[in-house]
Parts: C-alpha cells; sequence; structure tokens
RNA sequence: GGCCCCAUCGUCUAGUGGCCUAGGACGUCAGGUUCUCAUCCUGAAGAUCGCGGGUUCAAAUCCCACUGGGGUCACCA
C-alpha cells in the first residue's frame, strides 16, 4: 500500500516548488490507488505564520491536487499537525536517550555561536561531540549521537545506493544534531523520522536540499530499530533560477498566488511542472494530470535541476487557453477579472451583452488572462478613437463618410469600406489600428466593429473629428 | 573550505553499447494562409553529447581523473 506525504511548514505564501513535489507525491499516490497525506510541520514557533496553513489548502484545492489525510480532513493517523503531536517526539526523544543514542546538552546558544565560530575560523565542520557529551545532564536540548566512522547506505529512487560514514580521518562529517530543542518541540530531523514511521509512509519524495540530512535521518531509523521500513526515498531536483541557483523569490517567481495573478490554468501549470526532470512516454508535451497519474513513476524521475522557464510555461498556457470552450474561457474569464481587475465595470454596455464573440475573437490571441483586458480596450465606455495627425483625421473623416452610407452593418461590408480606405489613402493596417485602439494591432477590425454596432462607432467618430 | 549531487542545442528534454552523419518541444529566423496581430501549416539555423584519458570490433551511452554548475554544513524546514 503506497503512502506519500508532503510536508510544508506554515511559514508564508504556497511556494512553487512544494507544488512540484505534490504533484509528484500525489501522481504516485494516485496512480497506484495509494494515500497522499499532507502534514503540516509548524514545529518553528518563530517562522510561524498566521494563516499559511490555509493557504497551503487554497493552493492544493486550485492545483485539484487534493489529499486523503490531513490536519483538515482527519484520518487514521491523526493529529496530522507536528505542534499536536509533541508528547509522541519526546518520548521518542528520551528513549534515544535511555538506550544511549542521543544526550542531554545544556550549552547554551550563546556559547554555541562562539564554538561555531571558533571552527569556522579552523575550516572545520561544527560538531559538538566532546564538547557537550560528558555534561550529561537532565535538561537542556537532546542531541543526536553520532558514533565516528560507521557506515550506513540508503536507497535514493533517484540515484541509486547512497553511502556516507560518520566521519572520515579527519573530520567528522554528521554532528551531533539537535533532536529536542529547549522548548520541548522536535527539530526536522526527528519529527519526520518519528511522522514518516508512525504514519506508514512508504515513499519519501522531496526536494535534493535533504540529501546531506538524510544521513542523520538514516541514522535515526537505525537508532530507533526502524531500519527495516525505512521508507524509499526520492530525492527531486530543485528548480531553479535562470543563473542555475535554486528557485528563490529573488531570481524568479516562487509564490504560487503570483501564477494566479498573472493569469496562468493550474492545469497548464501541472503540465509544464511535469515535464521538469520527466518525459511523457510519447514525448506529449500537452497531457491532463488524469493522464500523468496513470503514466508517472517515480523510478523515471531525472536528476538534473532544470530552469524554471516562464516562456515555456506561457505557450502551455495559450495552448490551454486555445483548447478550452469559449464557454468555458468566459467562464474562467469572469472569475479572473473579478479577483485580479480593478475596471471590472468599464466595459461598454453592447460589449457586455456581446462578452461571448469578443472572448472568442480574442481566444487565439492571449496566452494567460491577464492579456486579455489590455487587449479590448476598445470595447471599454471610455475608449476613443485617436487621431494624432493630420492623415488620422482624412482617414476618420473618410470613415465616417463611408461608415454612415452602409445599410448593412456586419464584418464584411465594414471590411470591404476598410480596404477602399486603406487603398484610397495608400495606408497599411496598422495605421487604422491605431487611430481605433490606439495600438498598432489587436483583435479583427472589422469583427470588432461590428460587435461595437453603428451608432458608438459613428459616435466615436464624430466625438474624435470635433 | 569539508561532504554530497549533477553534466546532450539558449531552455525543457529523447537517448541505458551498434538503428545517432544525436530525435522532439519552447524560443529564434524565413515562407505560406490572412484586414493588423495571433492561431494554424511548412522550412531553416542551433548540441563535434563539458574536457582528457581509458574499456570495447563499436561509447552520448560503461570506468577514472579533471573542469564546471548546484546543494548542504542552525535549538529553520
Amino acid at each position: 500500500m503506497v503512502r506519500t506525504r508532503i510536508a510544508p511548514s506554515p511559514t508564508g505564501f504556497p511556494h512553487i516548488g512544494t507544488i512540484y513535489q505534490t504533484l509528484f507525491n500525489y501522481a504516485f499516490a494516485k496512480g497506484r490507488e495509494g494515500t497522499f497525506i499532507v502534514r503540516i510541520e509548524d514545529t518553528d514557533r518563530a517562522r510561524f505564520v498566521e494563516g499559511a496553513e490555509d493557504k497551503i489548502y487554497a493552493a492544493l484545492d486550485w492545483f485539484s491536487l487534493t489529499e486523503n489525510e490531513s490536519p483538515r480532513k482527519g484520518g487514521e493517523f491523526a493529529p496530522y499537525k507536528q505542534s499536536e503531536r509533541l508528547d509522541l517526539y519526546q518520548k521518542y526523544a528520551k528513549q534515544l536517550v535511555e538506550d544511549n543514542h542521543a544526550y542531554y546538552c545544556d550549552c547554551t546558544p550563546e556559547r554555541l555561536d562562539e564554538m561555531r565560530k571558533k571552527m569556522q575560523a579552523e575550516k572545520r565542520t561544527p560538531m559538538y561531540d566532546g564538547h557537550c557529551r560528558e555534561l550529561r545532564k537532565t535538561s537542556g536540548v537532546i542531541r543526536l549521537k553520532i558514533i565516528p566512522k560507521q557506515s550506513y547506505t540508503w536507497i535514493d529512487g533517484v540515484r541509486g545506493e547512497m553511502k556516507f560514514e560518520t566521519s572520515n580521518d579527519i573530520q567528522p562529517l554528521v554532528d551531533d544534531q539537535v533532536i529536542l530543542k529547549s522548548d520541548g518541540f522536535p527539530t526536522y530531523h526527528l519529527a519526520v523520522v518519528v511522522d514518516d514511521h508512525l504514519m506508514k509512509i512508504t515513499h519519501a519524495v522531496r526536494g535534493e536540499e535533504w540529501i546531506p540530512s538524510t544521513a542523520k535521518h538514516v541514522i535515526l531509523y537505525h537508532y530507533l530499530g526502524w531500519e527495516k521500513d525505512m521508507p524509499l526515498f526520492f530525492h527531486t531536483p530543485l528548480l531553479r533560477n535562470p543563473d542555475k541557483s535554486k528557485l528563490s523569490k529573488r531570481h524568479g517567481h516562487t509564490d504560487v498566488t503570483w501564477y494566479k495573478e498573472e493569469g496562468f490554468l493550474p492545469q497548464a501549470i501541472l503540465n509544464f511542472l511535469a515535464h521538469m526532470g520527466w518525459t511523457h512516454p510519447e514525448e506529449k508535451e500537452i497531457f491532463s494530470l488524469d493522464e500523468f497519474v496513470s503514466l508517472f513513476d517515480l523510478k523515471d524521475i531525472r536528476a538534473v535541476g532544470p530552469i524554471f522557464d516562464l516562456t515555456k510555461l506561457t505557450w502551455l498556457n495559450g495552448m490551454y487557453i486555445r483548447e478550452m470552450s469559449v464557454q468555458d474561457l468566459v467562464k474562467a474569464l469572469k472569475t479572473y477579472q473579478s479577483e485580479f481587475c480593478e475596471k471590472k465595470d468599464s466595459l461598454d454596455s453592447i460589449a457586455k451583452e456581446k462578452f461571448e464573440e469578443i472572448v472568442a475573437l480574442a481566444q487565439s490571441r492571449i496566452s494567460t488572462f491577464k492579456e486579455f483586458y489590455p487587449m479590448i480596450t476598445q470595447f471599454f465606455s471610455d475608449s476613443q478613437f485617436i487621431l494624432t495627425t493630420d492623415t488620422d483625421r482624412e482617414v476618420a473623416k473618410s470613415l465616417q463618410e463611408e461608415f454612415e452610407k452602409l445599410k448593412e452593418w456586419n464584418k464584411d461590408t465594414i471590411l470591404e469600406v476598410l480596404r477602399n480606405i486603406l487603398k484610397k489613402h495608400s495606408i497599411r493596417m496598422p495605421i487604422l489600428y491605431t487611430i481605433v485602439t490606439g495600438q498598432e494591432r489587436g483583435l479583427p477590425l472589422p469583427e470588432s466593429l461590428e460587435i461595437l454596432g453603428k451608432p458608438t462607432v459613428l459616435s466615436r467618430l464624430q466625438k474624435a473629428l470635433v
């Protein structure tokens, strides 16, 4: 029975990297009738952010990556919030002390800083063994007791067998990690091992930045006697900035809500993310979440850190927009508009009625929802014709004359007028666009003018020519 | 700096010893369709598979060293 999990900490906005992890965890579990769990790792009181947990759920819901067990959903292994499981961590920490695998240490933070600085100055890896171990107190933090020169192995599903030693001839390689803090909360290392074990996690999928600390986790599994059902670890590549460093707010967009504000579709983002480190067996570029779930296997993940390429995401998003029905697109744009657009009611009343037609015209011309409104400014009620040169005025006059003569107002008759005028004034299309929309290009002009209607067009011309 | 991970077009990638004079996608450029733009269609440029050694009849594919990039070294996760 496959059981996977994500373990976000409620310390801010939901990170796109978390969604990347979620996608793999979710897809692997779902594809095998397994269980996908969300566990909230709120063991750091200092970094806790009110409301961050709800934002995580909101993000999961937006992406349709719904969990089976979590604080909000409950489940057999509740509670799923680490701050509500302190007694468990304390119990195991004390057991480790009793078994002589861990020890109390009451070095003050100031003293530790001092030691750390000294060791860094000497270019040594900080290690607390020997400084604290003799103290043998019954208070303070609890540290893991690392035995030098021990070797351990574990299996990384992405990279194969991983070996490490606790020390080499020169220096320790794994330090006496704190597992229980002085406030009684566990550190990540203890909490993740205890919870993954108790929650029967079978596949631990997480970012590559965890590889170094996996050593500590493996040691904990051994000390606790749980090595037999240690989960299989899968360390996924890290999403990168264009400069190849770990994706960060400074160089890229990490906040999930940014993508929502920019008008990206969750399905497109997921599809894009699936390409990072994984390839469709038929090298298909576009596939649904369901299809991904049915095909995905953790063992197919590549270990190479991909650069998060917004350009390709944008293209993919455009493809998704084009595949939507006009009705769905209308709905999506309205939702987007009500959430993110200021000028909600500035559409011309006729344009409001014919909104679906406008959307149909724009569908192949936008890649994100955000591009929609700037593209249809000619339909705003305060929109007007813009005449900047003498030629513009002459063209506008011709338009007025010709349009007035039109008995039938439709895109064909309008186009004929436009063609004649282009010829008469020896101008090119972009000039007309600029007059009507202020931009050199945009939605098809005859269709746009048809939608606006003869009275509106004529009155705008009249106004502009005054 | 120590330890660890990684290395194919600008980017995402296919490739698991012969089908590779390295395939696809985005992007770029050119052409077609067309009322502008976009969509759509066609085509082109673009990687001596980081570098150097091996192993082999045969290597992008296996091994070693080097170089480069990344991660990590908290009472944060």
